[in-house]
DNA sequence: GCCGTTTTCGGCCCGACTGTTTTCAGTCG
């Protein structure tokens, strides 16, 4: 069993205490002891199982301790089924409706007697929800509105998608002479893979009441009521809030709502316990107010390296293993693999994919179509692919600063085997292996066959190895570090495909990935020009997952890549 | 529920906004 899946159901039991009103210093703990899961480099129920001691792993106390142990052996602990059974649904679904907390579901639930938001949304027509002591019209209204939210699902949406509408903000914004200073905090900035909403942090010019003359601009959608120094606003369907601050509080104002909320309740406490106080307007000792010029400060000031954005998750930014300041940027990629052409189900020929690699000054490209299984998205045939293999041959032979690698993205069969005879495979300088079909096998059974895919010579990438979508399909079950284990013996690199829909493999994996002495590749999966410009989306995830450029496999020159496709580097 | 070089008990991050209330609890980020 994954961490990640035992952190899930402690954090299920989390919600289930909160909304049962249980002490909130126990939720925390619960809460905080999920991340700290999500931090390891080991698989906990691999350890327990093996009989070795464990670790004391932060925030693990002998409860929680326990309840992991019975969670490894029986999928869920007692306390869970327990309070569950106990539970109205309602509660938990109520609890999503913005503005309704655990104590306001509690009370709608215990007062009218409501069983569905259907309900409530009756409830709330007949006006008897008003009636309700501590609500009132008001209240009603709101809950009435924010149930058509939940209906319609306020969702989060994709990094990619949140993007669009941020950069239409930021051009507005760039055009207001009134806004001296602003910018875009949130989980967007820390270029989480799905994002709720957009936090904005603002200056305005002196003596100007910004957010008054925003609200009079008639650019957002809808502008929610707020106060002075906020208001909410609506734009493509996404909340937007729109905060406002002195000059001096800009770098303050911005750490603060870029979160993320543990990495600010772990940086509080590391404040507190030098004397100092850490809030959204500056840093205080005592009395004393210290100013801040940066957030490059905010950190020094606490004694701590800096921590940019992407990584202040709470997970993995307290760690002293990390080098924070050699992380992977845009800047370090040489050259792409996984691309697919018109010979599949790409829009680009040969040639263009030569002319756009060399105008974005890569030095050279690995292309791999789909293979002949993949029936729906075109898959060479042998043939086919013998030759496309003689054109790039071709191309190869006529220019000598770029160079492509001959690929194929092959699908790996329910057996585990790869879809073309050795025969086939032998003339190709590398082999993604990848699952596109057959995802409901069971975990062990998929294990084994990717497991078997990776130990075959000619692989050498790992294409997205979960195969999840995000926002709309979880990945197949697969015991994850049993693969990443697998493919650090074997030389495979694991890719990071950068398409904003995959993010696969997790950066959360990416620790323990380094810890074994594996190599990533950041691969866009380009189906087309354009396909190209996710490799930005993959770089922010092996960020967040703290990756140096030496884990990164297509940061190396192509003498060097040529090296470790041949097993010589 | 977890933690500890002042502590094995008593802490545990901080502030804005809202709505309902006459001084504050609940919710959110």
């Amino acid at each position: 069993m994954e961490n990640a899946s035992i952190a899930k159901i402690l954090e299920e039991y989390a919600k289930y205490l909160e909304i049962n009103n249980e002490d909130f210093f126990r939720v925390r703990a619960y809460n905080a002891a999920v991340r700290s899961l999500l931090g390891l480099d080991f698989n906990i129920a691999e350890k327990l199982k093996s009989g070795e001691d464990l670790p004391k792993i932060k925030g693990v106390g002998k409860n929680i301790l326990s309840h992991i142990e019975e969670i490894v052996n029986f999928g869920t602990f007692q306390e869970l089924e327990d309070i569950k059974s106990n539970t109205p649904e309602i509660l938990i679904v109520m609890n999503k409706i913005p503005g309704v907390g655990a104590k306001k579901a509690y009370k709608i639930y215990k007062e009218l007697r409501v069983n569905s938001l259907g309900e409530l949304e009756y409830a709330c027509i007949e006006n008897r929800l008003a009636m309700l002591e501590g609500f009132g019209e008001k209240s009603q209204n709101k809950i009435l509105k924010n149930i058509e939210y939940v209906k319609l699902s306020m969702q989060r949406r994709l990094l990619a998608d949140a993007g669009e509408t941020a950069e239409k903000i930021r051009r507005f914004f760039e055009s207001l002479n009134y806004v001296e200073k602003f910018e875009i905090a949130g989980s967007y900035r820390r270029k989480l893979e799905t994002v709720k909403d957009l936090d904005l942090v603002i200056v305005g010019q002196e003596g100007s009441s910004v957010l008054e003359k925003i609200s009079n601009e008639n650019f957002f959608d809808e502008i929610k009521r707020g106060g002075e120094k906020l208001i909410s606003a609506v734009l493509d369907g996404m909340q937007v809030d729109l905060r406002c601050f002195d000059k001096s509080e800009f770098y303050s104002a911005l750490h603060h709502f870029t979160g993320s909320k543990a990495h600010h309740e772990q940086l509080r406490g590391i404040a507190k316990s030098k004397g100092l106080k850490i809030n959204e307007y500056c840093i205080f000792q005592g009395d004393k107010r210290i100013e801040v010029n940066s957030e490059e400060e905010i950190y020094k000031i606490l004694g701590l390296k800096y921590v940019p954005p992407e990584m202040r998750e709470g997970i993995f930014e307290f760690r002293d293993d990390i080098d924070f300041s050699n992380l992977i940027s845009e800047k370090d990629i040489k050259g792409i693999f996984h691309i697919h052409t018109n010979y599949s189900d790409g829009s680009m020929g040969l040639q263009d994919i030569l002319d756009y690699c060399k105008s974005k000054n890569y030095k050279y490209a690995g292309i791999s179509d789909h293979s002949r299984s993949a029936f729906y998205a075109g898959g060479l045939k042998d043939e086919e692919l013998l030759e496309q293999i003689e054109k790039i041959d071709a191309i190869n032979a006529e220019n000598s600063e770029f160079f492509i690698f001959k690929g194929i993205e092959s699908d790996i069969l329910p057996d585990g085997s790869l879809d073309y005879s050795d025969d086939v495979l032998q003339n190709l300088d590398f082999v993604i292996a990848s699952v596109h079909s057959g995802f409901n096998m069971t975990k062990p059974e998929m294990t084994e066959r990717i497991v078997r895919a990776v130990n075959n010579p000619y692989t050498k990438i790992l294409g997205h190895p979960t195969g999840r979508l995000l926002l709309s399909r979880e990945g197949y079950d697969v015991d994850v570090y049993e693969i990443i284990r697998q493919c650090c013996r074997n030389n495979v690199a694991i890719e990071l495909n950068c398409n904003p829909y995959r993010l696969d493999i997790d950066w959360r994996y990416l620790q323990v990935l380094v810890k074994e002495g594996g190599k990533v590749i950041l691969c866009p999966d380009a189906h087309s020009k354009k396909g190209f410009e996710d490799i930005k989306y993959g770089v922010f995830m092996a960020r967040k997952g703290g990756l140096p450029p030496d884990c990164v496999l297509n940061t190396l020159d192509k003498k060097e890549m040529t090296a470790y496709l041949l097993g010589n580097f």
